[in-house]
RNA sequence: GGGCAAGUGGCGGAAUUGGUAUACGCGCUAGUCUUAGGAACUAGUUCUUCACGGAUUGAGGGUUCGAGUCCCUCCUUGCCCACCA
């Protein structure tokens, strides 16, 4: 025997079936079909210049794995890929090295692309889209432009036009009286997307601002500079406006709820009262601090109130004292404010006022009332500045809110997002500012607002974006900040549907016809993150009519991190990073991809292992030399063995990649391979056996099923269909035990009946009850048999 | 400090959801074959014991005829949020 014939030649079989698959569209999704729609996403990723490393298309095989299935049971599938491409890495990069971002970007995006085609996912590339094409971000800003022309109405919980919220004004005869500025000014406090002054976590080090979620240990997330609090003006999104939508969303949406809790902790609802004090002394007439408190029950051990700096009658600071209040990380830290006290809305007592760094001016009303008693903060501070610690007597909550005239009220965590970047290579905000101070928005006709080409990519260290170096820029009056990462992401999946529109973001026919992601693939660090901001984006765009469902993503998977064989995160620094492109040349791309899926659980972490990757390969020899067996071999009939196993297995597999336990389901391929090789196959069950592993492995099966004689592609034949009746056990073992220790096992049919079983049980472990009474006995069909004895 | 996961051989892990723990794969051991090598094939491989047997799913307790799986206490690791009133 010669042994060239028994090993697979991936090399050979891998770039010929890619170039066919490539020339024939193979994988190209129909706009219009009679079949069943599924929508199966992976989040785009930010081409980097490192390339992928192995744990980057874990995600992508899986959910090219479930797409092929799909396809295979008849679906229309929609499988697209795409490239967001504005950041800061690009930029960074344009610093050091005077490249331009596009420059970077597209030769980023160009390696990418190589190197996911080089995995075989059967993406439709027709409609790959690019965040950085001012085709696609014309729509980014189109949204932008109707977020600010909307409001959210809390009665019609919707958005609508802002044009409705001024008629709505206008019946106040005081609007009139009102200039167009000061007009301008109450609509921002209406409008979506909005120009605030706010305290914003501004890095010196980036030159630009951040959102909570870029920080990290309170520096920033990438490049790790320290932040610090500044006021600013920004561009915000009132992603508050949504917060009891986006809560109640979660429930039915089919996420994992390690997710769910995580966006439910940052929404952050709680219920509580609004309870107003009394202030003596003040310069404002009739002072009150009205505080937020979910404990209204223990108003009775209200010793003192604590004020955030920012409340308005906190006073004002030196800088150095302000600064001194801004950390808020350590002690408590206060300032008794002076010649003012507090009245007890119930016992009239007079009660001290504090200025704190431990109440937060962004959330409920930016005041507590201290009660030193019940809470522990409260406590540390009462006990450092000597206030009277007073023992709680509980009273219903609801009584005290009824006497005193407390009002019902909701608190929450989430915080509207910073919508503006003093950044280059981003979207521009399409909108310009008028010399008399008012903003007017560019008119849809005159989208995409393009991105004009610097100089400099430096940030001017002033807080203003190196747009605000372009005369031309300045001159027509164009807001010189940009967008931020999240902008493009928050609504791409509706672009694929319908990538090369020019005059929508997607036809409301193709937005009806695919609805939504179906299975949408990707990390979960994205939890706080895009999966909010799409959410909220995509409710958007529901209220306003683009979008035919609430919800942009219906199911969500994530996956688990492939480590460095070291157990450590995969990093060029340790010097663990393992590239696809040389696993791939040495086992070929099936190895690869069934590695990927075995290696365990999709959703956990685990490290990469150089040696096991040979297993898969194995296989792949394996079924390759089987084939071999099968073309050589006459008409045979399956075994009982290999049948009965074919059909378990299609049954295993198909409702494991359902669930995405590819783990399992590729292990099941093993073992009917183990179990085919032990006995004789069909070819038509050879050929069941092929499809069922073709979702794995493409190259292979490809082949394979050409040379078993069929002319189409694997990939587009039918799925096997599962048949119970082919499923024969002719015998089944089965364990007995004896006071719960296993002591024997008894080999049955399952048509025997219980008494029988139990009698042949008794016999087999005569020598474990000898000189004891059976006290009870328990047959579980088919699963165990149970005695129970004593003396 | 709060919240959420998870702890099973030398390693990655499986277990029909309360029913014979360690499937599948890697590695390892022995053998077969071969024109060097990486290969392939056959047998074995949780631990302990020459063996019969015994023990075993992070530790301890509980429920049950029966627990990796359910309940309680504790330990360890990972992730998320951290003065949210």
């Amino acid at each position: 025997m010669s042994t060239e014939n028994h090993f697979y030649n991936h090399k050979k079989q891998d770039s010929a079936w890619q170039k066919k698959w490539q020339a024939d569209d193979t994988y190209k999704t129909a706009d219009k079909s009679t079949k069943k729609k599924m929508y199966v996403l992976d989040m785009f990723p930010y081409p980097s210049g490192a390339g992928l490393h192995v744990g980057h298309p874990r995600g992508y095989i899986a959910s090219d794995v479930y797409a092929r299935m799909k396809r295979m049971q008849g679906y229309n599938v929609l499988h697209p890929m795409g490239f967001d491409s504005f950041g800061l890495p690009a930029e960074q990069y344009a610093i050091t090295h005077g490249v331009h971002p596009a420059k970077t970007t597209k030769t980023n995006i160009d390696t990418y692309e190589k190197q996911l085609r080089s995995i075989g996912l059967s993406f439709d590339w027709s409609r790959k889209i690019n965040t950085t094409d001012p085709e696609y971000y014309k729509w980014t800003q189109w949204i932008f432009l109707k977020l600010y022309d909307s409001w959210y109405d809390p009665k019609k919980n919707k958005a609508r036009p802002i044009k409705e919220l001024i008629s709505i004004l206008s019946k106040d005869k005081k609007w009139k009286t009102y200039s167009k500025t000061e007009k301008e000014e109450i609509l921002m406090t209406y409008r979506l997307a909005y120009q605030g002054y706010s305290e914003v976590n501004w890095c010196p080090g980036l030159g630009t601002v951040l959102a909570n979620d870029e920080i990290v240990d309170g520096k920033s997330e990438r490049g790790g500079f320290p932040v610090e609090k500044k006021t600013m003006r920004q561009w915000f999104m009132r992603i508050t406006a949504y917060a009891d939508r986006l809560l109640s969303g979660l429930e039915t949406l089919n996420w994992p709820e390690q997710i769910k809790t995580i966006q439910k902790n940052w929404i952050g609802k709680s219920e509580g009262y609004e309870v107003s004090f009394k202030i003596v002394g003040a310069i404002i007439p009739d002072a009150t601090v009205t505080v937020y408190t979910t404990r209204l029950d223990t108003l009775n051990g209200v010793t003192f109130l604590a004020l955030s700096k920012n409340h308005i009658l906190a006073g004002a600071y030196t800088e150095q004292t302000k600064l001194w209040l801004d950390d808020n990380t350590g002690d408590k830290k206060g300032i008794l404010v002076d010649g003012i006290h507090g009245i007890h809305p119930d016992t009239k007592e007079k009660i001290p006022v504090y200025v704190t760094n431990y109440v937060l001016s962004t959330y409920g009303t930016g005041a507590v009332m201290g009660v030193p008693d019940m809470d522990e903060r409260d406590y540390a501070f009462a006990e450092k500045f000597k206030i009277p610690v007073k023992k709680v007597l509980f009273e219903n909550a609801d009584i005290i809110a009824k006497r005193i005239k407390a009002k019902k009220a909701s608190s929450y965590k989430i915080r509207d997002a910073v919508f503006a970047r003093q950044r280059y290579w981003g979207e521009p905000i399409p909108l310009k500012h008028n010399t008399d101070g008012t903003i007017s928005p560019l008119k849809a006709s005159e989208l995409p607002l393009t991105l004009p080409n610097v100089k400099s990519y430096e940030p001017t260290g002033t807080g203003e974006s190196p747009l605000a170096s372009i005369k031309s820029w300045v001159k027509e009056g164009f807001e010189t900040n940009t967008m931020p990462g999240w902008a493009s992401s928050s609504w791409y999946y509706l672009r694929y549907m319908d990538p090369k529109n020019s005059s929508a973001l997607a036809s409301s026919a193709a937005i009806k016809n695919w609805k939504q992601v179906d299975v949408y693939v990707g990390g979960a660090e994205h939890a706080t993150g895009h999966l909010l901001y799409a959410r909220f984006w995509n409710k958007f765009l529901y209220d306003i009519g683009i979008t035919v469902t609430d919800e942009p993503f219906k199911t969500l998977r994530n996956q688990g991190m492939i480590l460095g064989p070291d157990n450590r995160k995969m990093s060029k620094s340790w010097g663990n990073v393992i590239n696809p492109d040389e696993c791939i040349s040495t086992y070929g791309v099936d190895a690869f991809r069934l590695y990927e899926m075995f290696i365990g659980p999709f959703d956990s972490s685990m490290p990469w292992s150089t040696e096991s990757i040979i297993g898969t390969r194995r296989f792949v020899d394996r079924v390759w030399r089987l084939h071999e067996k099968v073309l050589a071999q006459g008409n045979v009939k399956s075994s009982v063995q290999v049948e009965s196993m074919l059909h378990k297995t299609i049954k295993k597999v198909s409702d494991d990649i359902e669930t995405f336990n590819f783990n399992t389901a590729v292990s099941s391929h093993m073992i009917l391979l183990n179990t085919i090789e032990e006995g004789v196959i069909s070819r038509k069950d050879f050929e069941s056996f092929i499809i069922l592993v073709a979702p794995f492995t493409i190259s292979l099966s490809e082949e394979i099923w050409k040379n078993l004689g069929n002319k189409t592609s694997i990939h587009l034949a039918p799925w096997p269909k599962y048949n119970p009746k082919k499923i024969v056990e002719e015998s089944i073992t089965i364990g007995i035990q004896v006071n719960g220790k296993l002591r024997g096992e008894i080999s049955i049919t399952g048509n025997e009946s219980e008494t029988e079983v139990i009698a042949k049980s008794l016999e087999i472990v005569k020598n474990h009850i000898e000189g004891m009474s059976v006290k009870k006995t328990i047959y579980v069909k088919g699963k165990i048999v149970s005695i129970v004895v004593g003396f």
